[in-house]
DNA sequence: CTGTTAGCGCGTTCAT
DNA sequence: ATGAACGCGCTAACAG
């Protein structure tokens, strides 16, 4: 009874609802589809009444399989568990709900057979579209895919690959941040960023940072990457007497996550006498020492956008690839409250 | 050239493949599918080339539809911001893999109109089976799609659903936030919880709470509900003197979440004197005071054991559903120090 | 071992 | 306005 190794054959199908109306396939078919209204009144109220008493729903993978159309949409994720990528993840999805699309998420826990294994998948169930949030090695595998339907990029360009990107404005969002610090007295600043390992928006950022410290003379600037010797790092900057008030800024929230935990590992108070921003605003910040300073990301509105290049390129259009970057916003806390009188 | 509206046509088959190896398509499919040792390796050779230089990919849509097999499960979630959600996800998917499944996810934002979309649709895809973490309104849907296909719920159990259920051993963990408080000499306990809203895992913490405050007659305890009064309450609670060292326990990363919010707005300096101990372990716990002591949830086990019962109902095991519980792990930190001298 | 045939559930011509 | 027939890409039953 319990047998659901079968149970897939006792589904109703367009058959059945036919039959139960006295129509034929085809009515049914005109019935669900955009043909509604070619059919008599008669005729139509009689497949929605067997529709009704049959629980009839029809079967998206044979719909598919016959249009070519499976409503389905791909997302390509290197890290579910960041945060950053569950906020733009559901702004996609939500998007995709509003225009009858589906999602299908792959995460590749950032290792390079899983987004291969993924892709093949994803295109395995002929998804309409892609939305990539990974390094992109397989350059291949996502060329040939992009021959076969539209492709965005979110955060992170892929190389070589001339596709629409969806991301955050980088050099403005650096800029932002080093007014702000500038402006309320610190003049030392230490950039954290995770490891570049090829992820142009961590590129960006850090270029974009040594270009406008060259610029701004009052300000001295340095960067180091999170990973086991962060600590040790910190400390030097911190012991260093140079041109005035420290400040650290947190290239995205798995930075800020780790500068915070290496501060406390070497007993620093926080954030007594250091300055500290970060790009991302995540729900915790509020509640570390005296309030984290945020540079937020519009996530939610990422996500819809990524969905809406999609949807554009599905219809048709195939003008040039597009940049879309969006402005931070900045969220003042108590850990850039500045130096005392300033 | 950019036309991606039809697209989907030019992708190649298992005919193509079949011409090109000068076979049939029913080598080819022996080839895709388990039968290859049927075949001859003369031929297997050539169809294994025909497929590399064509660049073959087997229609998932196509398989689905004919074997009724679409090796897809859904996953239905109350609240993808939800970092327990989350977790579980990712153990769910990373299982999922590992046995050739596919995992769609659809998130409800706590909508039941979204919940009875999501469920509609995972069943027009053909998924194979579902697993459930949200209230389950819609009883009729569920039951219904119960009959077709396994049901695995994780968390919170749906009211009237006779189905395997994957969660937390309640009773256990809220002994062990309790003996633990006791041993470090705290006396008064309150019990931060969301909203019951018939989930069942908050009322299972919190009648165990009250059941276990109630034999233990060094403690005393009380149960208050996140919301906007919550500061308020915390203020009332911190001020009414009773009988010994008060301790708050959050019944999950949400409540502990808003309970240390209220905490800093009524200027209350994390954590002196107050005794703090929160089930689930979230990454910012220990940057939060002087570190907040968890309850962890095997998460990633909760995830990988809620696919694999699944997997054992596909294969066609039909006994009694199950329960099952697992044991949280205590993460001590600085906020369940105790009283000086304990 | 291999090819032929007949559908899976549906959309889409063609007729009528 | 409606129905009959064919095919989407693939698997399974049957021959041989």
């Amino acid at each position: 009874m319990n047998d659901f190794s079968t149970a897939q054959r006792s589904r109703v199908t367009m058959l059945d609802v036919a039959e139960r109306a006295g129509v034929s396939k085809a009515s049914v078919s005109r019935f669900i589809g955009e043909d509604r209204a070619l059919l008599s009144d008669a005729i139509a109220l009689r497949i929605e009444q067997a529709i009704d008493e049959l629980g009839y729903r029809p079967n998206q993978m044979a719909r598919g399989l016959k249009r070519g159309r499976t409503r389905l949409i791909g997302m390509l994720v290197a890290d579910i568990r960041n945060p950053y990528s569950i906020a733009v993840m559901h702004g996609v999805e939500t998007a995709c709900r509003a225009h009858g699309y589906s999602l299908v998420v792959c995460n590749t826990d950032r290792d390079d057979e899983q987004e291969r294994q993924h892709l093949a998948l994803l295109r395995s169930y002929n998804i309409e579209g892609l939305i990539v949030n990974t390094l992109g090695h397989h350059r291949d595998e996502l060329h040939e895919l992009h021959r076969e339907m539209p492709l965005v990029l979110v955060d992170r360009k892929v190389d070589g690959l001339d596709s629409d990107m969806i991301g955050l404005n980088n050099p403005q969002a650096v800029e932002m941040a080093l007014v702000h610090l500038e402006q309320r007295g610190y003049r030392d600043v230490l950039l954290v960023t995770e490891p570049y390992d090829g992820t142009s928006s961590r590129i960006e950022r850090v270029s974009s940072f040594q270009a406008q410290i060259a610029q701004r003379s009052e300000l001295a600037g340095a960067v180091v990457e999170t990973g086991v010797e962060l600590a040790t790092h910190l400390q030097t900057f911190l012991n260093t007497s140079t041109n005035g008030p420290k400040a650290l800024f947190c290239a995205n929230g798995v930075a800020a996550l780790a500068a915070t935990t290496a501060l406390r590992e070497i007993g620093f108070e926080l954030f007594k006498d250091l300055g500290f921003i970060a790009l991302d605003d995540l729900d915790w910040y509020p509640l570390v020492g005296c309030g984290i300073t945020a540079l937020a990301q519009p996530t939610q509105e990422i996500g819809a956008r990524a969905f809406e290049c999609l949807l554009k390129r599905l219809r048709g259009d195939d003008t040039a690839a597009r940049r879309l970057d969006f402005a931070p916003v900045l969220v003042e806390r108590g850990s850039t409250l500045g130096i005392r009188g300033v």
